[in-house]
DNA sequence: TTAATCATGTAACACGTTACATGATTGC
DNA sequence: GCAATCATGTAACGTGTTACATGATTAA
């Protein structure tokens, strides 16, 4: 997926290794985290398919830079990838895999872990202009308007994901203290 | 990840290597996709760390097993797993990464994408009952009902999200269809 | 008799993470 | 003078994927 999502980026126009990380960092955080030396390493792996090319620029006063444009080849493979029916069908999530064993704390703890994740979940909500700004940003920079249509939806994507993790929060949460009030009934029962 | 949720399986009860390949198949394949090498790999992993000890059992008619059960140590770190703030702020979403790019796709084609999506996303929906039914079944073999609070918030998920993913679905036909209706008018009125 | 289940893995490769390494220029 | 930015990476390790490998038993 990497491989195809930096091939993209050339596609839209040349750029070099230390552009893309920006580009990602700014960009494409919210769902495809990358680090430098993935880039640099799926980068050589792209010219040896023959995706992309590289020129080196000499600059004055700045370390001289890769630049590395799409090839024809690249061009096509983008395109395959993007038709080819290739999403997974389960993705890991580690939020789940931790909610599946929360049985193993305290009912008390639980709730405070639900509570953090639903606090967690508002940081886009909050953050989302910002990152909307950078991408409109990039738009700019861009010729074609429509790829800008395609941008938002992923942000949509991210502010719906969230009210709905909040909403879900707010359920294990009551399932939680229904549960409670269940064994504090019990034992009250018992005491009796 | 993976490690602590084996030791977490461990942790319900002592368990081999196959058993554990099926509860990941049967009850958590939907939000960790596990291979039968995977397994294998973390088990060694777990017993050079001390976490997990092993038992060779001999069977009558059947292969031996391999029972593995967890020590003192491995419960003391599955627990500080589950209390340590350590899930990751954001996740490789596939979906998005497509989405992201699909402008250089004809729209007739991007919409033909997201109905593909939108499909998808009733599949758990559909199934969920099944999955809900093995993970009762699970419940049943062990003997905290309190566990199954949190098995079934991992389904609710699930439901969750699908119906989220449709709606985004639907909501980003609207979009193509609302660009496209312009892109019409905007041709019409260049012919006038 | 054939497929599924029980039970174990190995090997090779792809991808993600963490830490390290260098060095000039620009802005505060 | 110091931090941030520009620009390049390498090394080692951890995790996920794919394919291969073996062999007995049980149910249709």
């Amino acid at each position: 997926m990497l491989k195809h999502g930096i091939l993209g980026l050339i596609g839209y126009e040349d750029t070099t290794g230390y552009e893309l990380m920006r580009v990602f960092r700014d960009s494409l955080r919210h769902f495809w985290p990358v680090q430098t030396s993935q880039i640099y390493r799926e980068l050589r792996a792209l010219e040896e398919r023959g995706w992309v090319r590289v020129t080196r620029v000499e600059q004055s006063g700045r370390p001289d830079k890769n630049v590395f444009s799409i090839t024809r080849a690249g061009r096509e493979e983008l395109i395959d990838w993007l038709r080819a029916d290739n999403l997974p069908k389960y993705e890991r999530s580690p939020l789940l895999l931790k909610t599946f064993f929360l049985g193993e704390l305290e009912p008390e703890e639980a709730l405070q872990f639900f509570k953090g994740v639903e606090a967690e979940a508002s940081v886009f909500t909050e953050e989302g202009d910002e990152t909307m700004d950078s991408v409109e940003d990039y738009a700019a920079t861009l010729d074609d308007p429509r790829k800008a249509l395609y941008w938002r939806m992923t942000a949509e994507f991210g502010l719906m994901y969230e009210e709905m993790v909040r909403a879900w929060c707010a359920r294990c949460v009551g399932m939680i203290e229904e549960m409670k009030g269940a064994g504090e009934h019990e034992e009250a029962v018992r005491k009796e």
